[in-house]
Parts: C-alpha cells; structure tokens; sequence
DNA sequence: ATAGGGTTAG
C-alpha cells in the first residue's frame, strides 16, 4: 500500500472520531445516536411491565380475529422472555375460548411452548387435548415431536416415538419420521438417524427428498464429505424426486470441499433435469471462485447469471464488490454499486462506503461523490455515507 | 396445516 493512502486512513480515523463527538453534541440524547449502530439493550420487564403485558394480552384475546392470528402469539412469547408462568397464564386463559377445540390451534400452541423452551408444558396441553374436545391426529403428534426439537429436548423424542403411536393407535407418517431423524442428527448420532431410513421403509413408508435433504446435510455439517457422496448415490438409488432445495445443499457440500469440478458439473445436471439454477445457486458458484480468489472465474459466473435472467441479489454485490475492491477494480465496484441501487438490493453500508472510500483514496473524487449522491436516493434502506474527500480538502 | 434448504463484510 501507497503511504498516501495510509495517510488518507489517519485523516479518516481523525474524522470519523470527530463525527462521533459531533453528533453527541447535536443531540440531548446520546445514547443510541451514535453512527456505528448501536442496539438498544433489551432488559427483561419489571413486574408491573410483565402483569400489563399479561393483562393486555387476555384482553385482546377476547376478540376472534385476534385469536386467529399465530403471529400474536409470537409476539407475546418474545416479549415475555423465558418468564414460563407468564406464557402458561396467557395460554391457559385460551382454554375459555371454542378455538381450543381446533386442532390446529391447539398445535399452534404446542409448537410455541417449544420455542418457549417449555417441553413438559407442550407435553401436558397435547394429553390435556381429549379433554378439551380436540382431535388428536398425527398431525399434532408430529408438532409434539417438533415443539421438542425447539426446546432442544432430542432424547425425549425417541421415546415419544416408542410410547405414544401404540397408546394413541396413531400411525407415524413420513413427516414423523423426518422429525424423528432432524432430533437424532440435531443429537450428534448422525448413524441413528441414517438407520431410521430402513425403519420407516420397514413400515411400508417411502423417504421422501427432506429426508436426503436433512441427511446430506448433516453429512456435510460434520465434515463427512465422502460418505455424504455415498448418501447421494444411495439417494438416485431410491428414485427421490430431487428438487432445487436438494441440489443446493449437495452444490453447497461440494464448494464446502472444494470440489470444483464437481460443482460445475452438478450446477449442469442440474439445468439438464429441468432444475433451474436460482440466484442462490449462482451466488455458491460465484463464492467458491471468490474464497479461491479467482476473480477471471468469479466475474464470469456473475455475467453468466446475469445473461440466464438470474438477479444479483445482496450476497451477490456485498461478495463481487469486496472482491472488486481487494481487486483494485474500482469501475466494476462502482458498476456493481449502482447496479445493486438501480435493482433496489440492499448491501451493507459498510460495503457501499468501502467503495466510496477507495474511490477517494484512488482520487476518483467525481465518481465517490456521484455515488454518494445516488445512494441518497435510493428509498428501501437509508444509507449513511461519508464523503472522506471533502474533509481532506478542508484539512489541507 | 406439522418436517428441510439459504449465502454476503468485519
């Protein structure tokens, strides 16, 4: 690097401290103001905070539309924190109500006192539920299952699998058994949940593509590259309709490994069998040139996605436009800056103002400045740029 | 309706 770019960076330290105290001094509340963002500490509520959420909620739910949308119920969850007395009032008020007798909203429930990290509650509401005159299917077995899953409860599950079906004459389904494997992979013992492949097959049910896709990935979790290349053959084996969601995750396996030619390779399977690559798939293609620093490679795919209609998403611009940069390519990161306005994609500010920056520091004071002005106008996210050069002018 | 798959900078 050029001395006088390290100069430039002194100046800009010297100025960005100087914004800092500006800012503080421009404000009564300092706070939150500061440019580097800053979020707000959330503290858990007092109990006069926590009686008001409480209340207010009971109140709402008096009203059916209310009760009708999971997303108030999510909302109560979080801001309740993991108070369990708390969540457990606002979901045993619900008990007065008809829905209570809906299977799906009785589930709903369930699922959420899982996220709550509430196992044995979601356990008690799902016996609670004959009680409640509520149908009790496989359906809500499987939410059973999956609320454990949430409260990171995986040795639970293998015993529900064993205790309740038999009691309850319900049949475990295919989405029974992928949730059984998610829990065993989730619980390290990848093995175990290879081998309920065969027992779900054993009981006349077929494993479907989320059931690779749950596998393979895990394989490739836990580094496993070769014997998720097995998987995958064991896979076109057993005639699963592969999909765009199963290719992405062998296509991600692949870049993880480094197998490049196997990639392309793949990424071309792929348009034969009528999968259509999507931006994602692109955006993996792109970023194992990116790691390998390849830029002639990396430029093409994103100009091969660009031609086959595919649009550059954030990840895209934020790699190509690091890259472009530690590239010395200022008019690409520039191309790319403007593109990503133009196509309304957000990228992160600090990427938008690396590039103004190395504009500045290369005394493309036009260009830095043409940029800062059209980020200006670009309305689904406000970006706070720095004109370095303007300051530098003034210090001299 | 419940199960999976998703990145990007520092």
């Amino acid at each position: 690097m050029s001395s006088s770019s390290s100069l430039y960076r002194r100046l800009h330290g010297l100025f960005a401290q100087n914004h800092k105290v500006t800012v503080k001094l421009n404000t009564d509340k300092p706070k939150t103001t500061s440019l580097t963002s800053t979020k707000p500490t959330s503290k858990l509520p007092d109990e006069q905070e926590l009686q008001t959420i409480i209340d207010n909620f009971k109140k709402s739910s008096e009203s059916p539309k209310f009760r009708n949308r999971i997303i108030n119920y999510r909302t109560a969850i979080r801001r309740l924190k993991n108070n369990s007395s708390a969540i457990q009032d606002i979901f045993e008020h619900q008990k007065q109500y008809p829905e209570i007798s809906n299977e799906l909203f009785v589930s709903r429930l369930i699922l959420l006192y899982g996220t709550a990290k509430m196992h044995e509650h979601a356990r008690k509401l799902f016996d609670e539920m004959p009680t409640l005159k509520c149908k009790r299917t496989v359906f809500s077995f499987n939410v059973l299952l999956e609320a454990c899953i949430r409260a990171e409860k995986y040795d639970i599950i293998r015993e529900l699998f064993r205790e309740l079906p038999e009691e309850l004459s319900i049949e475990p389904d295919v989405v029974s058994y992928n949730t059984l494997i998610k829990a065993l992979c989730k619980a390290g013992s990848l093995d175990s949940a290879v081998s309920v492949i065969d027992e779900m097959e054993n009981q006349g049910i077929k494993p479907d593509k989320v059931t690779f896709s749950t596998l393979l990935n895990t394989y490739h979790e836990s580094k496993k590259f070769s014997e998720a290349e097995d998987f995958w053959v064991l896979m076109q084996k057993k005639n699963v309709a592969a999909d765009m969601g199963i290719y992405s995750v062998r296509l991600r396996g692949l870049v993880a490994n480094n197998q490049v030619n196997e990639a392309i390779e793949l990424f071309e399977e792929m348009g034969k069998k009528e999968i259509i690559p999507n931006a994602f798939s692109y955006n993996l293609m792109i970023k194992m040139y990116v790691d390998d620093r390849n830029w002639e490679e990396a430029k093409r795919w994103y100009v091969k996605m660009v031609e086959n209609g595919r649009y550059p998403d954030s990840a895209t611009f934020v790699m190509l436009i690091h890259f472009a940069c530690d590239k010395d390519n200022l008019d690409f990161a520039l191309e790319l800056c403007k593109k990503s306005i133009d196509s309304n994609v957000t990228v992160h500010n600090a990427t938008m103002q690396r590039v103004v920056n190395i504009l500045a520091e290369h005394s493309k004071l036009e260009e830095a400045k043409e940029l800062v002005n059209l980020a200006k106008s670009y309305k689904r996210f406000r970006y706070k740029l720095l004109l370095p050069w303007l300051h530098m002018r003034f210090m001299w």
